[in-house]
DNA sequence: TAATCAGATTAACTGAATCTTAACTCATAG
DNA sequence: CTATGAGTTAAGATTCAGTTAATCTGATTA
């Protein structure tokens, strides 16, 4: 799992980061809004805390712009708590949540499981492409509305492209979000898994760019 | 089923911890709200029956609290009926169920039942497949007409898988809801009673996907 | 209070599915 | 033509579901 924290206060971002690497998350962080946005459009996160009071640009300003291009992504704002009423109020419920600060960090932490069990919990979402169903409550795959049967890591591969379709997926961010923490990110495994997963799927399903990424259309 | 029971008064909780544990639920306590949110984070309950007069942190920033980031969870308020108009009237919608004290403990059940069918089901006391009814209430299960008798937690598993019938269950899931949180996630127990249970079963009811988890059609 | 009993848990083991590794080949860009 | 990244293969290692038997626990009753 993949955070973003977004944290213009030097020591507090440093706890952070240190904090959820210590708990295998693997981190990002940002310092000003513009950074947050460069990160976020370069990489795929599954959670972003997002401090408000940014340099640059505001912590609203970003928000409203990723929420823009993407209602999925799981976004936890801080804020001081004098600035909660007038500001959180104004959010309309772009957020996923909130947590004043100051706060324990184990609260953060909890919030932040929470957010990515819900997120897992989106059981009854179906992904589709023209030939492919993909019904995510069995983790079960259709091909022309045959069962095709996948490994897990087959199957983790396939959801996470194609719940990022038409977008590029470095194989770093496959071993990232498919595999636990302790994969080691230069293992050619996942290559081994691609092999295996294209074999079963129609030609072209998964394509490459030399140097970039996978992508599914 | 797990539940979270928050209640102050000693005796009147381990009353309520007993009966349901009696009943075949799992059930964890708490005593104040501090207490209660550190169970809410760390563990999932399928229903919260919350006192609304607590120590530390009072009964109504807790619902307020967890609902902030869960809509889903059912929650069952507790209240002397003095309390009730004032505090409740203010609740707007946040608790989905409340009980003013004093209470006969069938009707507490009773509603709990009822809130548990309305999370999982559309107001139907039985659940049923092709050949098994399952009569909640009784906590009996019937197999082409004739009663099977089942263990607390063979009744336990099944009515989970049941409940969720066509979704994943992972092994993990069924402990924390069937189980009380002392149970160890990394015990095998629950695989001696899905076995012993399939043995009470028509072949292929409980499917497994390896690496993923269990489900019934 | 001790004996008994059902149910729950633990631990050890098996066989099979799945995953990883590493060496290799192939394709492409410079 | 060469260097690098992508794709392939097969062997070996690992993990996981399922099974069994022994042990533990707590309720019931003799």
């Amino acid at each position: 799992m993949k955070l973003l924290v977004v944290e213009d206060e030097v020591s507090l971002q440093s706890a952070l980061r240190k904090g959820f690497i210590k708990l295998g998350y693997a981190v990002d962080a940002a310092s000003d809004g513009e950074e947050a946005l460069e990160l976020y459009y370069s990489s795929v996160y599954d959670v972003i805390i997002l401090d408000i009071n940014l340099p640059k640009i505001d912590g609203i300003e970003v928000l409203k712009e990723i929420r823009k291009e993407n209602s999925e992504i799981k976004i936890l704002i801080l804020s001081a708590r004098s600035e909660l009423e007038d500001k959180i109020a104004g959010l309309d419920r772009g957020a996923n949540d909130y947590l004043a600060k100051p706060f324990h960090f184990k609260e953060l932490e909890a919030r932040v499981r929470a957010l990515l069990r819900r997120n897992f919990l989106t059981q009854n979402a179906e992904i589709t492409t023209d030939r492919l169903v993909l019904k995510t409550a069995l983790k079960k795959v259709y091909l022309d509305d045959i069962e095709i049967v996948l490994t897990k890591k087959e199957y983790g591969i396939l959801e996470y492209l194609l719940m990022h379709k038409g977008k590029l997926v470095s194989g770093e961010d496959l071993i990232e979000h498919v595999w636990d923490s302790e994969a080691e990110t230069f293992t050619n495994s996942f290559k081994v898994h691609i092999n295996s997963l294209r074999k079963k799927l129609p030609q072209d399903t998964i394509r490459n760019i030399r140097g970039q990424g996978y992508y599914v259309e």
